[in-house]
DNA sequence: CGTTTTAGTCAACACTTGTTCACTGAAAAG
DNA sequence: CTTTTCAGTGAACAAGTGTTGACTAAAACG
């Protein structure tokens, strides 16, 4: 890459973590202007506009970035809880919770954008969303109890379990910085929750075809 | 009510219908000025301060008129599906979603609002949730295989259930108006999700106590 | 080397923003 | 009937907004 590619990869770097850092603490992507983002990334406001034609395309870039490393953290998680051989719930969400914590900015954005977010942003992030979907689904498949369930099933209880994580993502970044007894409640009960979607799921299959 | 107050509250009654408004087309209650919002009104910018101290106040406002407006609709809903004995999930999210329908600005404006609002509203809005889910656990208390269960884990189902019926709420306005087969799809979903919570609840009563 | 390309700068534009203050005119109070 | 109260007005403010166009200096090119 030419030296003047790579500098402006820098700048470019610079305005995305700029309205990051700026939509983190709990502004809104949609209430930040193009202006603020250029004084925190310490560039002219014009200079903008070598990098992208809108806020919109910025709010894009974003969510492609956040959702590529989301995606990469869950694949890393995967790993780690294939050696399990089963589920592990209580322990996957702890580390999950962690993977919140540490990854704040992200999830952050990525769970107040999917409902709150300008309707090209938000289309995006529900976009990344049935990804993720689409994934834990076929994860779910190697799990014994869930082998011959129809696609379409998996796929429901999949966006049940994204859902349900996403509201304790955006639970848990509300919390102070420290471990509090709060956020262990909020632990435990999503670890009911799933442990109890995955119940059902198990007794789905005796249920399937089920009409009324 | 004197004729002063009486006409006092029809041009409160503007303002907030205005910042409904202009927040249900998918904006952001955090990206509308108040100059907007008067102007929508039909009134001068700083009339606004003869009703709200800020915007907040007036976000707080609203959060407070469509809660309430929410759980009448939830009351309503109950006593219709009283007759029916058992949960009818299926007659029930059809029920719900037509609800939706009708009244689009106010589901929009919470569930958008839930994450995505300036922290002041986001928490009023937290706070209304945490109602909904109050009384839809004691509603399921009713129900009889869930008579006897611990009211944490009570509370924790109703916590799934709301959240479920919230996604679907966003889901749904985010679809045209007329009614699709993208619609149909999104309620065989979430059917199929409400049928699996309930049928992992039935099941939960004997895996009480499990720990590990 | 000289020429071209281009990321970032600078000044300026036409507007919108929240908030102030003194004001008006009609309803309420005495 | 006179006086007081006050919801809504209108003008003005300092500051912020997105976007324009011409300019600069350094990297890329031939």
């Amino acid at each position: 890459m030419s030296v003047r590619e790579e500098r402006k990869q820098l700048t470019r770097r610079a305005l995305l973590d700029a309205a990051m850092d700026l939509t983190a603490d709990g502004r809104g992507f949609s209430s930040v202007s193009l202006r603020e983002i250029t004084r925190e990334a310490g560039v002219v406001p014009t200079a903008f506009y070598r990098h992208f034609r809108n806020l919109d395309e910025l709010g894009l870039a974003l969510v492609d970035e956040v959702g590529h490393r989301l995606r990469q953290i869950m694949r890393e998680a995967r790993i780690t809880a294939a050696g399990a051989g089963d589920i592990a719930i209580r322990s996957s969400v702890r580390g999950y919770v962690h993977y919140v914590r540490t990854n704040r900015r992200s999830f952050s954005f990525i769970v107040r954008e999917r409902l709150g977010g300008p309707p090209v942003v938000r289309d995006a992030v529900a976009r990344e969303v049935r990804y993720f979907v689409g994934e834990l689904a076929s994860d779910l498949r190697l799990f014994k109890p869930l082998a011959n369930m129809p696609s379409a099933d998996l796929d429901m209880i999949a966006h049940l379990v994204v859902h349900t994580v996403f509201y304790l993502a955006a639970d848990i970044l509300e919390l102070p910085e420290a471990k509090t007894q709060q956020e262990e409640e909020l632990i435990l009960r999503t670890v009911k929750q799933l442990r109890l979607i995955f119940l059902g799921a198990r007794q789905w299959k005796s249920d399937r075809g089920n009409v009324h």
